[in-house]
DNA sequence: CATTTGAGTGAACAGGTGTGCACTCACAGT
DNA sequence: ACTGTGAGTGCACACCTGTTCACTCAAATG
C-alpha cells in the first residue's frame, strides 16, 4: 500500500469513499434498497470495516443529507448575491439557471434529495424537510429587498417563497431525468414562464383577509 | 376453509389482500425495501403462492399504481362536475377540498404514490410519471372551459395546469405527514391563498413569445 | 360421475444479509 | 526502540432472499 499518506487522511479517504460510492449507488435505487455490503465492497474495504466510519446504514445516511444540504446552503448564499437586482422576473430566471448550474455540478446529491425527501427513513426525510424550511426563510427574505414587495406581509412573502421554492424543486426532480440537453432547455424555459406566472400572480396579489 | 366463496372470487380476494398489505407495509417503509415473502406473509399465503397473482414484486408495483390512479381520476372526475363553475377561485378551493378529502381516505394509496413518485423502482417512477402527465392534460381541458381562459393558447394552458398540480401534489405530499386537525386546516388555507395565487398570475398572463 | 384446472403448499437451492470475534500489522506516541 | 492504537481482514453464525419443482385437493367443467 501506499505509505505516502497519513493515517487519519487515508482513514477520512475511505470515509469519503464509503459517502461517494453509496451516492453512486442511490442514483439507480433507492436508499433503502441499498446493504452494508454493498456499499463497503463498492468502497473497497471488507464489510467489518464499515463500522469503524459508521454506526450503521441510516447513520451514513443522516451525513450524507447533511453534506447535500451544505451544498443546498452554499447555492443559496451564490444566488444571494445578485441581491441588489431589481425587477423580479430577472431574478428568477437568473435564480433558476444557478440551479440548474448546481444540479448539473451535483447531480448525485440533488438526486439522493430528491429520493429521500418523501422515501424512506423517516429521521432522513425530517432532516431534509427541517433544512428545506429554512431554504424557504431565507429566501423570503431575499423577496423583502425586492422593491415591488417591500411592503409585504411576512406571511405572504413566506407564501410566496414556498410557491418559488416548489417550483424549483419540480423542476429539479424533472431535471434530474431528462434525457438530453434539449430535454434540459425545454424544461429550463418552461419553468421560467411558470415562474413568471407566480410573479405575475404576486403582483396582483392585494392582501385581503 | 370457507367454502361459501367461488374459486375466482377467493383468487381476487387474496390477489387484493396482495395489494392491500403492501400498502400498510408501504407505509413505513419504502416500497423497494419490501421483500416478495413479507408480503406474502402478510396476506396470508406462502411465498411461491404470490406468483399466481404477480409475475413479481414490479410488477405488483406497476398494479398498486394503476389503482391508485383510478382513485385519482375517479377524483379528477367528481371534480368535473362542478364545470359549470363560473369564477376560477372557487372552482380551485372546491378541487382542493375534494383532493383533502380523497387523501384522507385513501391515504395509504395517496402515500404510495408521493413515496414512489422519485424513489426506487425506475418502471413505477415512469408509471406515475405517464398517468401524472394525462391528469395534466385533463386538467388544461377543463381549465379551457373557464370562460375567463377560453382564448388561451394550449400550451399556455397546459403550463398553467403543471403548475397547480404542482402545488396540488405538494399539498397532498405535506397533509401526510401532518400531525393534528389543526395542521391540516392552516395547511389548507395557505394552499388555497397559493392557488389564488397562481389564479392571479394566469389572469394577468398575456400570451407574449 | 369422471376429468381437468389451478390456487395454495412445502422442501430445497444457491446466494445475500448484518454482525460478532479474533486477527494482523503499519503507523503514532512514548 | 518499545508499545499501544486502530483501520482493515477473514471466518463464522444465523437468518432472509427469489425461484424451482413436484405435490395436493377442492372447485369448475364436461
Amino acid at each position: 500500500m501506499d505509505a505516502s499518506e497519513s493515517r487519519s487522511a487515508r482513514k477520512s479517504r475511505t470515509r469519503q469513499a464509503l459517502l461517494d460510492e453509496t451516492l453512486d449507488l442511490v442514483a439507480e435505487r433507492s436508499f433503502a434498497s441499498l446493504s452494508l455490503r454493498e456499499v463497503a465492497k463498492a468502497a473497497g474495504i471488507v464489510p467489518t470495516a464499515f463500522y469503524r466510519h459508521f454506526a450503521s446504514m441510516d447513520d451514513l445516511g443522516v451525513t450524507l443529507v447533511e453534506d447535500a444540504m451544505r451544498v443546498l446552503r452554499r447555492m443559496l448564499r451564490d444566488g444571494r448575491r445578485d441581491l441588489a437586482a431589481r425587477a423580479a422576473v430577472p431574478t428568477a430566471a437568473n435564480s433558476l439557471a444557478i440551479v440548474v448550474r448546481q444540479v448539473r455540478t451535483n447531480e448525485a446529491q440533488f438526486r439522493f434529495l430528491v429520493r429521500e425527501q418523501h422515501g424512506g427513513v423517516s429521521e432522513i426525510r425530517r432532516a431534509i424537510d427541517t433544512e428545506l424550511r429554512l431554504f424557504v426563510k431565507e429566501l423570503a427574505i431575499d423577496l423583502s429587498r425586492i422593491p415591488e414587495m417591500v411592503r409585504w406581509k411576512a406571511d405572504d412573502l413566506e407564501l410566496a417563497a414556498e410557491l418559488i421554492v416548489t417550483v424549483m424543486l419540480q423542476a429539479v426532480a424533472d431535471l434530474l431525468d431528462s434525457r438530453g440537453p434539449e430535454d434540459d432547455a425545454e424544461l429550463i424555459a418552461r419553468t421560467e414562464r411558470k415562474l413568471v406566472m407566480v410573479i405575475l400572480g404576486m403582483n396582483s396579489w392585494r392582501t385581503e383577509p
